[in-house]
DNA sequence: CTGATTATATATCGAATGATACATAACTAT
DNA sequence: ATAGTTATGTATCATTCGATATATAATCAG
């Protein structure tokens, strides 16, 4: 039986109420991040966004709430998907000499061609700045490189089910270690520095990581 | 022979001419860098400088330029003064090993312990966000990284020269490195982790450091 | 002393900031 | 068709922003 409520919930999902945007939610909210990526949250004005957005002002706090709240809402978009694309890929590589290898190339690419025009890392270049400053970021940061650093974990943890590592390999300790040179080439990246720079002694890291 | 101009040169370097300040030009430049260290340059307003630097507005404007003048003293004095302690202790330490392994405690201690109240590297938790917004930053930053990986780099050749560490012993990369390591900690110290989980595997760090 | 120079204190400037009120438009449900 | 709901567009709000004009105070040179 199909009542009033699960049939305005199957609507509401489907077909919205009301005049519907003109605008796509996740392409605005993109751009959002971008600006504040660039520019920083107090650098980023509502000027700057509405107009990344393609928006009018009203049309943004209708949609995504006060300035707070849609930068929030970058750094959940950056954190769940834009920015952890180095780490899929660490994943998805079976052989860990080349996943490791394709990590930190992924990381040297993403810090200094992301395609947005911004540099660095989102996190680590921009919203850091507003720990302690802007409600609801400290946790967002620190659950973000918890939740990274257990994702890199786990990889070194399979390779050592696999048996290609030894079982005392210190997976935890080294993820934290892989973790830190993201840090370093994004921090780089943002300050300017090319991608062939940063290259050059990746090989040399990466028998690092890997040495027992 | 004592012309008026080389008279005037002495008396300009002694006693100045006009009325004498009430505050002390370095201390509150000092406390100026807290603000934007903490704040980051665009959050830190005209009211949270003037405040914390304990002058009016027309004494900041006079002593030290507009906003984005004083910005690049304060990370002028950052970069030549502050935030190199750990440099410092690195290159006064005669034993390598203990040298790193202070190095780094310095760091962790620095991003979580500092005095002004802030968190992290004032570089890299605030200024680097400000890289391409507001013109100087990026010659100061790009300064700052090759300036602390030489010296870092030099404390290892003054090891190969010592014997102590082998002639091949690649000390750039090694600085890189270490510097990365520094990057990572003070990250994590920005993101509010505290100091006692990040000394942890500083030990199993100088050994990485040091393996040749 | 007088004149020159520099710092301070008060008051305030125009511009930009984040955020809304209001009327209108576009859609769905009945 | 009508009512209900949501988005848009225009215009604008009060506040805060970075920065100064002006007058006064404190020092030094002569």
């Amino acid at each position: 039986m199909i009542t009033r409520e699960s049939r305005n919930y199957i609507l509401t999902d489907t077909k919205k109420l009301g005049r519907p945007r003109t605008f796509d939610y996740d392409e605005a909210l993109m751009q959002a991040m971008s600006v504040f990526w660039t520019k920083g949250y107090d650098g980023a004005s509502l000027r700057d966004l509405t107009q990344a957005m393609g928006i009018t002002g009203p049309s943004l706090y209708a949609a995504f709430g006060d300035k707070r709240e849609l930068y929030l809402k970058t750094i959940d978009l950056y954190a769940d998907v834009d920015g952890c694309a180095p780490v899929v890929a660490f994943e998805a590589e079976e052989d860990i000499t080349k996943a490791i290898k394709g990590f930190l190339s992924e990381v040297v690419h993403y810090a200094t061609e992301h395609e947005s025009g911004a540099k660095g890392c989102f996190l680590a270049s921009s919203v850091v700045t507003t720990v302690g400053q802007v409600e609801g970021v400290a946790e967002r940061v620190e659950a973000a490189i918890d939740d990274t650093e257990k994702r890199l974990a786990a990889r070194f943890d399979r390779e050592i089910e696999k048996g290609t590592l030894h079982e005392d390999f210190p997976s935890r300790e080294r993820a934290a270690l892989l973790y830190d040179l993201r840090q370093g080439y994004m921090f780089r990246g943002r300050a300017g520095w090319c991608g062939e720079r940063m290259q050059k002694d990746i090989d040399s890291r990466v028998q690092m990581l890997l040495a027992f």
